[in-house]
RNA sequence: GGAGAGGUGCCUGAGAGGCCGAAAGGAGCAGUUUGCUAAACUGUCGUACGUGUUAAAGCGUACCGAGGGUUCGAAUCCCUCCCUCUCCGCCA
């Protein structure tokens, strides 16, 4: 969430960047302003009252040593009187933090200078577009008849078992996902990223501290009788081992990478778009994550978009990289790239990785800092991306890469398949 | 799932109604000593909010797992919840 600081220091400016993602956000400002306006005021009542009784209580002790009894007693009395004023402004207090709070996270973050106005995904801007679009004879299928055909991906399975939106991979599809996710998580390792593999049922802190609860729990699978999420993305698990800690500022930057399987319910959509695997319910993905010095982490940005990129040459997979615009960004970054691979049977470009600045909006809500020397604790700035998802990039495998033959496999993840192609 | 023990600062660990934001040690940081390393010594060493300020210092308040309660006063007493550990059972 953005900062208390920030919005009553640089109001103007705060709106004026919230109207690139199309939100007027003026109301919940003043909202918020107001009530933070009454908050001090009760604080500071509420505080000068605390003292009084703390330093009451310091004197009736004292009395009470020099066996001055009635005295004592006398100022008891005194303290008394206070405590239903204290209780009223302390409920009054903590009912003020709470509506603040729940101004407060209703505004998404500020989009950086760079993001470009915009409504609807056709305003985002291509910044990058590389690699020849196959073209295929009209006899050519998309990804589901492929993988059909060749037996490694059964949907009907997954229906039986689960229900849709939930594929069984079979035989070399199998090796083909474990492949894929070995190889990801090696170019990670060799970009520097430390491994780690998490649970992926988190609690609701967690869920919390980086933006999908408490708005878009929908979102999410719920355990409920044990209170558990499934995870959306990796990025939560991952982003939340910060949550509540001040790093050193000589260790940032912090790199990590997870494979996980993620889930997300995708209520409401249905149709063509969510087609073989398009839109799944579960599939696997493997995420990069940064925790990164404010002055940096727009550099870092740039890296990590290049090693997203490079995964994608080395698929040798037709992509372009697009700067979202305001109206298509998430709620809790400042900027995003999305990469999208083009699937040449469907003739269309799809989603494959999305890599964000959040700068200290996640950091805000985890209170994840960093500490310069014996300087005082400073919000870090958090960056993750996916690298990569792993069901369109399959697609697009598929699609592109067939031919009578079979499904030829690109060099980069033979060593990883123990295979060349699929048939 | 059953029985027991326990949750205190970066870590270890004391405190068992007022002298406790919290002993002591370690780590860290700054300095002294030293040819260097090591050691020794001295100092410093939590976070948030509020106030103050150009900035700070300072001052106030809160926080000893979480939330309630008793009391003039709670880390300390009472209640509820959460979590961790040990033993037993079950089990990949």
């Amino acid at each position: 969430m953005l900062q208390l600081a920030t919005l009553r220091e640089r109001t103007d400016f705060v709106l004026q960047r919230l109207a690139v993602k199309n939100i007027d956000a003026k109301p919940v400002v003043d909202r918020v302003l107001s009530i933070d306006e009454d908050r001090r005021k009760v604080q500071m009542e509420l505080d000068q009252l605390l003292n009084q009784q703390n330093t009451i209580a310091k004197q009736v002790g004292e009395l009470y040593k020099s066996g001055k009894k009635a005295e004592g007693d006398e100022l008891k009395n005194k303290s008394t009187a206070l405590k239903q004023t204290v209780a009223e402004l302390s409920d009054r207090l903590t009912s003020l933090e709470e509506e603040l709070n729940q101004e407060l996270v209703k505004l998404p973050n500020m989009p950086s200078e760079r993001v470009p106005k915009g409504k609807t995904p056709e305003d985002n801007e291509v910044v990058h577009q590389e690699g020849a679009l196959p073209s295929l004879d009209a006899s050519a299928k998309p990804h589901w008849e492929i993988a059909a055909q060749y037996d490694i991906i059964d949907f009907e399975l997954g229906v039986k078992l689960t229900g849709a939106g939930f594929p069984v991979y079979k035989g070399k599809g199998a090796k083909l996902q474990r492949a894929l996710i070995n190889y990801f998580l090696d170019k990670a390792g060799e970009a520097g990223y430390r491994e780690i593999q998490p649970p992926i049922l988190v609690n609701k802190d967690s869920g919390y501290g980086t933006g999908q609860l408490p708005d878009k729990d929908a979102q999410m699978y719920h355990v409920q009788l044990d209170e558990f999420y499934l995870i959306p993305t990796a990025e939560v698990p991952v982003t939340n081992i910060f949550r509540d800690v001040i790093v050193k500022a000589e260790e940032l930057p912090v790199k990590l990478c997870a494979y996980t399987p993620c889930f997300r319910r995708e209520a409401g959509s249905y149709g063509k778009d969510v087609r073989g695997l398009n839109r799944l319910h579960q599939f696997d993905k493997v995420e990069i994550v940064q925790v990164q010095h404010p002055d940096k982490s727009y550099d870092t940005l740039d890296e990590m978009v290049e090693h997203v990129a490079g995964l994608l040459r080395a698929l040798q997979l037709p992509f372009r990289i697009l700067r979202l615009c305001g109206g298509d960004m998430s709620f809790s970054s400042a900027l995003t790239y999305d990469f999208e691979v083009y699937s040449a049977a469907q003739k269309k470009w799809l989603e494959v990785s999305s890599v964000s600045n959040f700068e200290t909006f996640q950091a805000n809500r985890m209170k994840l800092r960093y500490r310069a020397g014996t300087d005082k604790p400073v919000l870090a700035h958090t960056l993750n991306g996916s690298a990569l998802a792993l069901p369109r990039i399959v697609a697009a495998l598929l699609e592109n890469n067939q031919t009578p033959e079979g499904v030829v496999l690109p060099d980069a993840i033979r060593a990883y398949t123990g295979f060349d192609r699929i048939d």
